[in-house]
Parts: C-alpha cells; sequence; structure tokens
DNA sequence: TGGGGTTAT
DNA sequence: ATAACCC
C-alpha cells in the first residue's frame, strides 16, 4: 500500500507519504517463523532469491540474485520458497484494511507539535515560518504514527517518504533505509533529483525508455532536463517526452488513486520446458484450481479468461503471448457455487485458447503458463446495470448504441 | 530472472 | 492483443 494523502486544502500543496515495507516476503516468513529471524535468509522462487532479509545483505546478497551465487557468498543462507504467494497476500490484505481504517480516523486527529519525526533530507534547516515547511512536518509525523501502528498490530517495518509529489515521495523513502523516514523540504528537491546517477532510476521510466534515451545520448537527469523538449517528442511521443521530462525535474501531478481491489487474479508457473499437450493441460489444470479458490473468496466474478504462454526462443528478453475470450454466461454463474463442476468447462475454454496459440501438431516448447481472470464484476451485475441503464444517460447511450446492445437486453432478461 | 500486477495504444 | 511500466 502506497501513497496516502492527507486531506489538502488545494492540490498545489499538497504533502504525500509514502510507505515502502522492507524485503516484505522475508519479512512476512520471519513472523511465520520466528527462528529464522537472526539468520541470513532469502525467499527463492526457482533459482532466484527474489529477496532477503537485512541480515543476508549485510553478507553480500542482493535481490534475484542467482541461489548459486547467493550460496556461494553466504554459505550459511537459509533458504526458503516463495513461490506460493498465498500467505504474502493475506499480510498484504491486513496492510491493507488496516492503513484504509486509520485514514478514516484522520481527520479527527489532534496533531501533535510541530517537530519533524525521522530524517530531513539533505539535513536541511526547517523553517517553522514556512506554511510548506510545517505541512511537510506533520506529514512526517503521520509516516511515523502509520510504520507505529503497522509494527505494533502487524510486526511489519518499513520506510516512509514524504514530500509534495508521489515521485519525491517515493524516491526520498529510500534515502535512509531499513525502517527510517526522511521528510523533503522543497528546497533540497533538486538536491535529491540531481542525486540520482542515471535516469532509469526515476520510477516511470522503464528498461525500454531508457535504452531510448541512451541512444539519444541522454544518460544523467540534468542531460534530460535539457534535452530539446521537440526532438524527445518525436522520439517517444508527446505524452511520454512531456510526462518524463517534467519527471526529470521532480514535476509530476498525478494524483492519488485509491487502488481498491485487484482488476485481475492471475496465476503463473515457470519451468525448463512443457513440450505436450497433456503436460500443458494438467499445469494449467493447476493454475485454474488455485485461481477459483482466489476468485471464490473475493466474491467478485470475472468474465473474460486469459492463457498467456511464453515460448522457449535462445534470447527473446520480453516475448509473451496471450489469447483471451469472455466466459460464457452459464459458467461465470456456477462460478461461486462449489456443487457444480466449473473445473472441466473452463480447462475446455482454456485447451482452446492454447491450440489457437500452439500448434501442437508441431513440436514446440514452452517455458512458462499462466492463467488471469479478469473482466471482474460485482455480484447483481444484471441488476446494477439495468439500474444504470435508466438513470445514466451518458451510459444509456453508449450502450445502446454499441454493438453489443442486445446482448445487454439478453443479460436483463435472463434475470 | 519470478510471480505477480496496471495502464496506454 | 501487445507493449510499456511497477514491485
Amino acid at each position: 500500500v502506497h501513497d496516502q494523502v492527507l486531506p489538502t486544502p488545494n492540490a498545489s500543496s499538497r504533502v504525500i507519504v509514502h510507505v515502502d515495507l522492507d524485503c516484505f516476503y522475508a519479512q512476512v516468513e520471519m513472523i511465520s517463523n520466528p527462528e529464522l529471524k537472526d539468520k541470513p535468509l532469502g525467499v527463492q522462487q526457482k533459482y532466484l532469491v527474489v529477496t532477503c532479509n537485512y541480515e543476508a545483505r549485510k553478507l553480500g546478497v542482493k535481490k534475484l540474485m542467482n541461489v548459486r551465487d547467493a550460496k556461494e557468498k553466504c554459505p550459511q543462507l537459509v533458504l526458503v520458497n516463495g513461490e506460493d504467494l498465498t500467505r504474502y497476500r493475506e499480510m498484504s490484505y491486513k496492510v491493507t484494511e488496516m492503513v484504509e481504517k486509520r485514514l478514516q480516523q484522520l481527520q479527527s486527529d489532534e496533531l501533535s507539535a510541530v517537530t519533524v519525526s525521522g530524517h530531513v533530507y539533505n539535513n536541511q534547516s526547517i523553517n517553522l515560518l514556512d506554511v510548506l515547511h510545517i505541512r511537510l512536518l506533520v506529514g512526517s509525523q503521520i509516516a511515523a504514527e502509520m510504520r507505529e501502528a503497522m509494527y505494533n498490530q502487524l510486526g511489519l517495518t518499513g520506510c516512509a517518504g514524504v514530500a509534495s509529489n508521489k515521485l519525491l515521495a517515493k524516491l526520498v523513502s529510500g534515502v535512509f533505509k531499513p525502517n527510517q523516514q526522511t521528510v523533503l523540504l522543497p528546497e533540497s528537491c533538486q538536491h535529491l533529483i540531481h542525486s540520482l546517477n542515471h535516469i532509469k532510476e526515476i520510477p516511470g521510466i522503464g528498461y525500454k525508455t531508457a535504452k531510448c534515451l541512451e541512444a539519444l545520448g541522454i544518460n544523467s537527469v540534468r542531460d534530460l532536463q535539457t534535452f530539446s523538449p521537440k526532438i524527445l517528442e518525436k522520439e517517444l511521443g508527446i505524452s511520454v517526452a512531456q510526462r518524463i521530462q517534467k519527471l526529470s525535474f521532480g514535476e509530476d501531478n498525478s494524483p492519488v488513486i485509491l487502488s481498491g481491489p485487484p482488476q485481475s487474479f492471475s496465476e503463473e508457473d515457470s519451468f525448463k520446458k512443457c513440450s505436450s499437450e497433456v503436460e500443458a493441460k494438467n499445469k494449467i489444470e493447476e493454475l485454474l484450481a488455485s485461481l477459483l479458490n482466489r476468485v471464490c473468496q473475493d466474491g467478485r466474478k470475472p468474465h473474460t479468461v486469459r492463457l498467456i504462454i511464453r515460448r522457449y526462443s535462445s534470447e527473446k528478453h520480453y516475448g509473451r503471448e496471450s489469447r483471451q475470450c469472455p466466459i460464457p454466461s452459464h459458467v461465470i454463474q456456477k462460478l461461486g457455487t462449489g456443487n457444480y463442476d466449473v473445473m472441466t468447462p473452463m480447462v475446455d475454454i482454456l485447451m482452446k485458447l492454447f491450440r489457437n496459440m500452439v500448434n501442437v501438431k508441431m513440436p514446440f516448447h514452452l517455458t512458462l503458463l499462466s492463467v488471469c481472470f479478469c473482466n471482474l464484476k460485482a455480484l447483481n451485475t444484471a441488476k446494477k446495470g439495468l439500474i444504470d441503464y435508466y438513470l445514466m444517460p451518458s451510459l444509456s447511450t453508449t450502450s445502446r448504441s454499441g454493438k453489443h446492445s442486445f446482448k445487454m437486453k439478453d443479460t436483463h432478461m435472463e434475470d
């Protein structure tokens, strides 16, 4: 859970609190088994140590390190398997609930004396006559309180950053690392942004964009700040160009959006080789069984299913292909109820999607399979749809003029 | 690289 | 459906 915001009188003087948990999976494992607490611990998925606790980091283990390299660096390293995300999801939901409850109370809080909690970035001096400073200090107290509550109620530690926008809050949250917090006062914004050694460190500039910028000779934050906007727009498109150039100045007006419940659920598994249809079917059944449990607990119903594969190919960095289709309404209806067999029709659909992507008469070699449920709708979707249809002019216009308009009517009739 | 997720095109 | 981004 990130990016909680203080109620603010106007959008131009925001105070954003970004909370970032320390090595979350490793913390969950240490809570489940306290004997691991003072040992160097890594969380393993396949042959990777995806994250590790700070004991392990002191001994040279890094995130996403090969298991072999990690063991070599640190022979005492204890490894636990983290391929099943269930317990991490459970803890994550607890954090979300806690934060939302705390946020409800925020309005009625009595704010204590105006002093900083935690670090001030760049050791800058505070001006108590500056209203922006004061507001940020109050943000630092709220951050401290949230971290306290997370530790007291759930046993989780984390960092926090407090600043005037999401980008800066996130960047400053990592300045003092583990279990500490830092507030950024406006005067030190340029210091922070120029402390980055490469533009790839700016959240929002990923692998592809960074490569593209490098090809233009842009390597430092200052390079990006001073680069011709016109040429940048030509290379990356106006949207990306304008957004990332603003980011390079530390400017980010993107709003805090409550993420709410997930938009999709998926289960995936990677492996060395899957080369027969029977093998694929077995994997798909496994993934589907777990997914059905999760979707059942969520309570909403997916209306679309997608199958994703990754083909073995010597060196194609990101090659995933997918096929998706609507879930037939009679299958959707059975989804929550345990008594009807929903596996069989779903597996049939998924195998059709599979054969649509993979020519099973030819040899094939897959290294990943994933099943995704998306287009989640609340229950009573037909009734709600009916109300919307009559009460919301814009919606009823678009649905009537759309090519699926009679399909919507069918849904209403069934109900 | 793993096992997820979101948004834009 | 894919490609980019995030962790």
